[in-house]
DNA sequence: AGGCATGATTTGATCGTTCAAAATGGCCGA
DNA sequence: TCGGCCATTTTGAACGATCAAATCATGCCT
């Protein structure tokens, strides 16, 4: 095993006391410069590091901040989860935190395992992710007075209710992507979306119903509201299509609509002849062009450091036997969340600074453990449109 | 905050010595039975729970199990370590285990990082995936006796490399494939994959190959090597399938390759007439029976209780516009990992057991920690093939 | 010179648990 | 009645850090 590093170890070889130690560490303003300098250098050479357990014990912080991992349905969206954790992981340990994982199937077992946690592990902070109507993980803390950020906003205005949270702002990507098909051409441009209801889908919809408004176009019958998954996106797109109002493309709550859409869109094209209208269903645009991040908008993001994310840059292509010959557009679709299955079939979507929103997260834990600062901060971002060939 | 109640508050309540109450946790067979009853209903009644921090500094262990967490390249098998991670972070808890997140650019980094957590959180236990060939971190812990399992085997025989593992028999899954596609007709299977080096790529090869020999078949022409990748993938089957070996099928070391030759294939097939083939690229199939997954052969997954991950159920489809007339099947693929996307375009793909390889990967660790049983240990998992309209 | 504020460092106590050893009490046989 | 043995329970010490208070220098002012 490996030898044991104590502050008594560096305190003798330094030939100082424990608490000279300690204080280099977490005081250095009361030592004096040369002792601090000497400590320090035997730190370095002992690989002294202060044993966590012990510190916790008398300042009852653990610097761990505890956040739950879930299955994640059909998975298309599991990555959102996926990335934001690793943003979270690597932003926390920047602050000198660790990530701890627990699982639950639903609030009341999520609020089981806060007490278990917290009786145990004493995790200083917890973050949230998919809050909703009446959530009543938030009002548990609340009530307590422990400290947690929500990755989403509180989707109810409660008086009480109020705490700290970053969330994306939806309706912005949303009113981004229609913009988007505005510029393009697109007069009759339907959503599909989910049931009323649920904050952010709600916000989804706000997003392209209001664009459509600023532009003087009606919105009525261009909306679907079904429940997430690729088979109901591909009804809900037939179903819109076929009614009649002549609609040319489509924004989507989610990738999964979407990908159910843009298999309906081409299934479409390739029934009217207009299949050559794209390379071929599921394959990279010629263009290296083809995948871009525009702006949407003022970018009020915060710088955080660089993410380290290895891009695998965008694919270059060679001959492509599916593009014969132009042909004017199919139905174009956008999705959201920025998915690797988008990326994959080439879709056009939303992509939410994931990065951001988890450094986000733990600058206002961090802020409000360290009790500067107000208690209770928000702090919402703007998704960007990943340009591909489905619009 | 909430109140904490100490070992010391239930001593007083049940009238009893800290040690008792200890006791009655830790050692219930020394404790008097009615004592014991006594205590563990004030326990209860307190709703007490041992302070993590304090039996770690006496004991010495932490109760953690820490895993790196990684971006994921282009996020397409990203979510193999997510579902992983949760069946681990499921698993550990049972065994009153948390599992602790960390990242690292690359072998060198992530030992300091467990110098790093060594000294402070002290977890008892790490978890190593994508172990790859000469793998720095395998040794590292090996010379200083830490305990950990790998989910991946040591792909290297060097003779002081011996430590417990956890795998899924890629061969296995090629193989399947392979059979699957034999048993459908086919006689010229090629074999995407990446380029040799890489003890999983070339295992998953070895299985295709090895099948091909059994059946008496020549292999020769029939495999492409390039990096991972949906374009890569594409590039490799237009080669292959132009070499002129008249190949049927196609099967894949990962579902970016698979993706990739996908859609080679259905253009061809649209190119050729064969559209109709297929309903229509990226649509499920109409039939329930669709996605189903037969045994690979005798299952030897340990038994690890309910895995909990809610399943979306085989999509049903109404009117496919596409599939208007039957064809003649265009080239078949299979692909590997059964991600999100192979789901979503209706790829044929491996399914790896993840939710049992996390589960061995926590007994192994349990029972090395507990210092019951032999210090190395070894599980292979069979992997399953999800049936989806490409094969 | 003595008192005193200031800066730097050290000492004592404590967090909550478990290990190790000591104490208690009942029962038995001599 | 006493010692010894066993089962059960209690007491003392320790894990490694930090907080709070005490101690030790040092310089300055009166």
């Amino acid at each position: 095993m490996a030898e044991k590093v104590t502050i008594m170890d560096v305190a003798r070889a330094a030939g100082v006391s424990r608490q000279t130690v300690s204080n280099t560490l977490n005081s250095p303003q009361v030592v004096r410069e040369e002792t601090r300098r000497h400590v320090l250098e035997v730190i370095q050479r002992l690989g002294y590091r202060a044993n966590q357990a012990a510190r916790q014990m008398r300042t009852g912080r653990s610097r761990l901040i505890a956040i739950r991992i879930d299955p994640g349905g059909d998975g298309i969206s599991g990555s959102v989860l996926d990335t934001f954790l690793h943003g979270l992981t690597e932003s926390a340990a920047r602050a000198g935190y660790r990530i701890l994982l627990y699982t639950a199937a639903d609030d009341r077992s999520e609020i089981a395992t806060f007490e278990d946690l917290l009786g145990s592990y004493e995790p200083d902070a917890f973050v949230l992710t998919a809050t909703h109507h009446d959530d009543l993980r938030t009002s548990w803390l609340l009530e307590r007075r422990l400290p947690f950020v929500a990755f989403g906003r509180p989707w109810s205005d409660l008086p009480g209710a109020r705490h700290s949270w970053v969330d994306v702002d939806g309706a912005a990507g949303t009113a981004a992507a229609t913009r988007h098909l505005l510029a393009a051409g697109h007069r009759r441009i339907g959503f599909l979306g989910w049931p009323p209801g649920s904050g952010v889908g709600d916000d989804r919809r706000a997003g392209w119903a209001r664009t459509l408004a600023e532009h003087g176009l009606p919105a009525d019958g261009l909306s679907r509201a079904v429940e997430d998954g690729v088979e109901s996106g591909a009804r809900a797109a037939r179903d819109l299509l076929a009614a009649g109002g002549e609609v040319t493309a489509l924004v989507c709550a989610s990738d999964s609509l979407a990908l159910g859409a843009l298999n309906v869109a081409d299934a479409l094209a390739s029934e009217t002849g207009h299949l050559t209208g794209r390379p071929a269903p599921g394959t990279p645009l010629p263009t290296t062009a083809s995948e871009t991040t525009p702006q949407t908008g003022p970018e009020t993001t915060p710088q955080t450091g660089p993410e380290t994310t290895p891009q695998t840059g965008p694919e270059t292509a060679s001959g492509m036997p599916g593009a014969v010959s132009p042909g004017r557009r199919p139905v174009a679709v956008i999705g959201f969340d920025d998915t690797p299955v988008a990326r994959a079939v080439g879709l056009t979507s939303v992509r939410q600074p994931l990065g951001e929103a988890a450094a986000a997260c733990v600058a206002l834990l961090t802020r409000a453990l360290g009790s500067a600062g107000p208690p209770v901060e928000h702090v919402l971002l703007e998704p960007s449109l990943t340009l591909r060939r489905s619009a």
